[in-house]
RNA sequence: CGCGGGGUAGAGCAGUCCGGUAGCUCGUCGGGCUCAUAACCCGGAGGUCGCAGGUUCAAAUCCUGCCCCCGCAA
């Protein structure tokens, strides 16, 4: 049976569950995404891929600066039988989450209940997981709190970043999702309760998050890089400026060097740096106001003898 | 008008301020040396200096307009 549907979401990763609703055959009512913001080179304002999509499949967008107010109201107009929610950006507040009578579900990515927060997939990648997955939710007054209705695990691949991945969640996240509206449907979907004790909550990605710490492992080093790509990333300075690594791995050899000593530096040999447990290869990076190269052929023109 | 960097040989850069022979590293091709090499030596090829116009005896370099790429910030 079809249902009216209320969908809130904003970045790529939600597009795809977005999509499925609509192949689905369910009637988005309504589209909810963040407001548009002047951003990128020029200030030039430009529209989340939410609600690029939606406006291409004409569905109508709404961007209240807080769903309080304001938000509450259109959804009250809109009359949804349920609300999806991903990567929405905003905490609903109750009066929008008594709206829907069927509820407001969640596709979040990750296993809860561990790794609730808003960047699920990144803080996996730091802290090297080799499994992840999808999860969708009820809705309720805390972030990440509800009631699990269904999960579908998620292999980490090895040369995984953020993009890659969270692509992958997206579409397993869409399909989970009608998967459990089925299932909420026919009954054959029961909410159930998480596992606080097993709760683990990890906070939004900030700047200062990709400085540089040589004293970490390499691996650890290297699990950092995929989690903060593509933002923030993790720099560090140079004798020639602030430079970005983009790619990187742990080469099979141990140095007594202290950490953040260069090891070697050059196009042929690429630029290798002891850390506090190994050395790190790092095979693609990017100077602050140049583009992203492999490092051999960064090192053709520039060299690097010092890094901190 | 948010701030800033850049476009020069296949790749990455220097040269531009102060106009005057197109330079460096790597790659590539040929030759040499070595038990050997991401080693070394010798030699060669390869560039409308982003595009268009202007100034000049002379423009990669100075002036004007345009195209494209990137970093920050958000």
């Amino acid at each position: 049976m079809s249902l009216r549907i209320v969908f809130m979401g904003t970045p790529d990763y939600a597009v795809p569950s977005l999509k499925s609703l609509v192949d689905a055959g369910h009637q988005v009512a309504g589209v909810f995404c963040q407001p548009d913001k002047a951003s990128g080179r020029g200030k030039k304002v430009r529209f989340g891929p939410v609600k690029q999509w939606a406006k291409e499949h004409n569905l109508p967008v709404f961007q209240p600066a807080k769903m309080r107010g304001e938000g509450v109201e259109i959804l009250q107009e809109l009359q949804p039988d349920l609300c999806v929610t991903a990567a929405f950006g905003q905490i609903l507040p109750r009066a929008a989450l008594d709206v829907p009578p069927m509820g407001t579900v969640n596709v979040h990515a990750s296993l809860l209940p561990k790794y609730r927060g808003s960047s699920p997939i990144n803080w996996c990648l730091i802290n090297g997981e080799t499994i992840t997955g999808v999860t969708t939710m009820l809705t309720d007054r805390g972030v990440d709190t509800g009631d699990i209705l269904l999960k579908k695990e998620v292999e980490i691949l090895p040369e995984d970043g953020v993009p890659s991945l969270t692509q992958r969640l997206s579409i397993e996240g869409a399909k989970l999702l009608i998967a459990t509206i089925e299932g909420m449907q026919s009954g054959a979907v029961i909410p159930t309760p998480q596992d606080e004790s097993q709760a683990t909550y990890y906070p939004m990605l900030t700047k200062d998050m990709g400085r540089m710490d040589w004293s970490l492992s390499a691996q650890e080093i290297v699990n950092r890089i995929r989690g903060l790509s593509p933002w923030p990333g993790v720099s560090f300075a140079s004798d020639i400026g602030t430079i970005k690594i983009i790619s990187a791995k742990v080469l099979g050899q141990e140095t007594s060097a202290a950490p953040g000593t260069v090891l070697a530096s050059g196009p042929k040999e690429g630029l290798q740096v002891a850390a506090g447990n190994g050395v790190l290869d790092i095979t693609h990076l990017q100077l602050s106001g140049s583009k992203a190269m492999a490092t051999s052929d960064f090192l053709r023109g520039r060299s690097i003898t010092k890094v901190q």
